[in-house]
DNA sequence: TCAAAAGTGTTTGGTTTACACCCATGA
DNA sequence: TCATGGGTGTAAACCAAACACTTTTGA
């Protein structure tokens, strides 16, 4: 990862992404540690002049995963006035190269939260130039992360949760084909609880936004499930306009 | 109003509030008229060193409003590179005092969006430095507004008819008491679609958040419907909880 | 052949919807 | 006294929850 150099972004303003991704049965988490204190903390950015800031998290993305079009959202500003003053990176530059841009890093910085949904197969964890290792970890796994980004993480899961039951944003945590099990599976990690199989089915396949394959998954020693993709036309129809149409 | 002074607020943030309140069975919308250009915007500010951006929007809508504690929702941020490009405040500043601070407001701004949601009869509507006029308009007034204030208008309403469906939010549009009723014509408003009487009641009590009262609302020629308010306490509840619980 | 797990369907109970009757009020 | 609009109740339709039986697979 090549130094950052602080020219050309806009001051003040940051962006942190949780990235998530379903692996054997549980949601993760992508983090990053950080080079000299050892914290753990959530994959950051900043803007360029000339981006929004989406745009400046599909591309602090792209550098953390290799992945682009990646599913996208921001769901939080965090601007406590205190939040940005313990930030490791100041002491890890301080460390690094004698603190050429501390000043820039010791910035108040407002951070806008986004969350990512990811195909945990497909990402390649890169660390940046504060970090060492770029892994992912289970929710159990985070312990403390770094500022105040334990509360960005609890937020984001708050805003999936939410979005959870009113639009079929969890099929991107999927890879292409996958099994009604499997998606029941990621489900139940992300709401915590255990829901019933026939009835988890019927609901979802209700939605009209799954193609039932012809294939089946083979290799348990149980009745081979079918294998199912999204039906894309559908699907975007349904994030557009949302699922539970009460009143 | 006194003029503004660059001094203290943080470069490139400010926030815009999409104020809602509820009159004569319309939705309203709180608009400050430009003094030069005549354009209509959302009221707007900055964000002081020692601030939060929830911390800045209530002191600018106390500042507009009168009014304190108000409730307050950031909803999203509006950062596209080109949304500051013709900002009126600039040519103002000009037309007023030769270009003090010009330089200050030609900057790129990013902004946060917050709705807020107020007792119509309570506000005492205050233009700012660059208006003339501070006024209520109603959904189908609000006409062509400055710069990207239109989006933010609509992805103000997007948010707050999705909340509307999950969380009490709309009784904050109400006086301390009111009837079922009105409380009906306010969710038909929001929702733009008509709702069956009965069924309506219904469901709203069944939230167990309001407090019928033994007065009735007289003055029209037909049965004096029962006055209601908040069960603050319920209602603080179903805030953190939410209704709709499926799965 | 057996345990594990998936496909499919049914019963039940609650919730939502649609609708009807009666009552109070000011003009 | 009458039109307006509110209070309350109920049948029907719908949906969600709970549950049972059969089928397929690898070991």
């Amino acid at each position: 990862m090549a130094e950052f150099k602080p020219q050309g972004y806009l001051r003040h303003i940051s962006l942190d992404c949780v990235v998530f991704g379903f692996h054997e049965n549980q949601m993760k988490v992508l983090l990053l540690r950080m080079k000299y204190t050892k914290q753990w903390a959530l994959p950051g950015g900043f803007m360029k002049e000339d981006e929004s800031l989406e745009e400046a998290a599909a591309r602090t993305l792209f550098q953390r995963t290799g992945l682009k079009d990646i599913f996208l959202r921001q769901f939080h500003v965090f601007s406590n006035p205190d939040r940005s003053k313990f930030n490791p990176a100041v002491r890890d530059l301080r460390e690094a190269d004698g603190g050429s841009d501390v000043e820039w890093f010791s910035q108040r910085f407002i951070s806008a939260g986004f969350y990512a949904l990811v195909d945990f197969e497909k990402v390649y964890p890169q660390p940046d130039f504060f970090s060492d290792r770029c892994e992912w970890k289970t929710l159990e796994e985070t312990g403390e992360l770094m500022m105040d980004h334990n509360e960005i993480l609890q937020k984001a899961l708050e805003a999936l949760r939410l979005q959870l039951s009113y639009q079929p944003i969890g099929f991107n945590l999927m890879p292409e084909k996958f099994t009604m099990p499997e998606l029941q599976k990621l489900y139940e990690a992300l709401l915590g609880c255990s829901l019933d199989r026939r009835n988890f089915q019927r609901k979802i396949l209700s939605y009209g936004i799954l193609n039932r394959l012809k294939e089946r998954k083979t290799g348990a020693p149980s009745k081979a499930p079918f294998l199912y993709e999204f039906n894309l036309e559908n699907y975007n129809k349904a994030l557009r306009e949302g699922f539970n149409n009460t009143w």
